[in-house]
DNA sequence: GCTACTCTGTGGTCAGACCACAGGAGGTGT
DNA sequence: ACACCTCCTGTGGTCTGACCACAGAGTAGC
């Protein structure tokens, strides 16, 4: 086989003892210095493959010393996932409304789901109640993304939880730029928690079928009504986005 | 604000060319010693930043010189998508049963669309022929992604396409591993044939909910018969699957 | 003309040197 | 004893500079 790159070799060593539990979530890795010793690869390799880790949300990096710092294997799925379709919507590769269309389905089936199973929604029902007092949008639109993970992780299937984290988070710019574009934010925003509240009602009555076209209703109308397009957001939209560990918006020329 | 890693800004400023179209698919990145000299960072820190662009499938990395060399612009998800769902199972943040579930559900939905739409299913028919001819279970099962896959192109969402090869991609290894265990593999291998045409058959009749029942079953069936357990495939699988950026042969490009 | 060699630009890697940071060990004053 | 403070140590973050490997382009020689 090709000679395989030092960084991948790097890799192949963590996912090995990942894969045989050598590695286990909450352990740390080797120090980075270590590691390269031991695979003898020079430090900047090890650096890489480290650095795909943290992206892909396999580890988190701590600097300092102390059990906080060095690389800890968590898992933060959706970190990763947000960052590869953020960056495959801005190269064009993804259509944000493939985007759109995928959240819809996975939520319809997440709702569905839920209806047929008995849940406790209290904490969904908390959740709305924060929202109606969240006046900004970027405030609300975050707890918006947070009650409709929220659904995602009742589902119990952490693939799609995953996923919807993903399609929700290299969205998040259009979102919130689509929030700035309605003349009466209040009235929208009292509009989407009536269809929340909807939408809990019917998984509590049970009504599969109901809260699957409910919360399908429910995301296809806020893309419409703001007018969404990629060609129209190019420009606004084109601050940073590249803090791939984090959420916090940055700043940047252009 | 907090400072940016170097690596971070990288990211940033190409993900800002990509956003307001300085970069497009096709285009070549900077070579590394000019973006490190323009952004006033190290090579290794640019470094860092195309080596997850190139994991995440936003770049193709060519050595040497000439029109194949350095970082291009390409569009892979799939890849990327894969790479991280195989590292979230192998660190045992994704159970398989979640990504098999998460397949019934994709496919589900993709075979219904694809039975409400006609279609012209003469590739995906094609497929099944060389199917038939195939005999070794690896070379069998590479031919089964690609037809899945087919399909979720077929029903022209790319995002779909690309979770769903990155769902097959990372348990790949679980797959061949189960093929191995059946005592009678190209009787097997009949009936998923066998239940293939029974798909394109259901999409033909535009029967959608024959159609998702289907490949639900299909799916479900397999992963049940070769008694798929994540424990019981550690060891086996343990290899090295770290070759992020080889392509899989069910990778379309646009 | 054709061939073979060399040049050049690109990524791949390593080694070493610093810096920033945060916990921990140990000393110091009360 | 106790609380506080200081320095030490280990960790990631970064840069610099040096080579190597590779593949196309250019050029000299036949």
């Amino acid at each position: 086989m090709a000679t395989e790159r030092a960084w991948e070799l790097v890799l192949a060593r963590i996912e090995s003892d990942l894969l045989n539990g050598t590695l286990k979530i909450g352990d740390h890795l080797p120090p980075e210095r270590t590691l390269a010793a031991e695979l003898d690869v020079g430090r900047s390799s090890v650096r890489e493959a480290v650095r795909v880790l943290e992206v892909l949300g396999l580890v988190r990096i701590g600097t300092g010393s102390g059990p906080t710092a060095g690389a800890v294997v968590v898992s933060r799925p959706g970190g990763g996932m947000s960052a590869l379709m953020r960056l495959q919507v801005a190269g064009r590769g993804f259509a944000v409304d493939d985007v759109v269309r995928t959240r819809v389905l996975l939520e319809s089936s997440v709702a569905a789901e839920l209806a047929s199973a008995v849940q406790d929604l209290t904490d969904a029902h908390s959740l709305l109640e924060v929202m109606d007092r969240a006046s900004p949008p970027e405030e609300f639109l975050a707890l918006d993304a947070q009650f409709h993970y929220l659904l995602a992780e009742m589902s119990g299937n952490t693939v799609v939880a995953a996923v919807m984290a993903g399609l929700r988070g290299s969205i998040e710019g259009y979102v919130v730029d689509g929030a700035r574009g309605f003349a009466d934010w209040p009235a929208v925003a009292s509009r989407l928690q009536g269809e929340h509240r909807g939408l809990l009602a019917a998984i509590e009555a049970g009504d599969a079928a109901g809260a699957s076209a409910l919360v399908a209703e429910h995301i296809r109308s806020y893309y419409r009504d703001s007018n969404l397009s990629v060609g129209s957001l190019d420009q606004s939209s084109a601050r940073s986005r590249a803090d791939v560990s984090r959420s916090h918006p940055n700043q940047h020329q252009r």
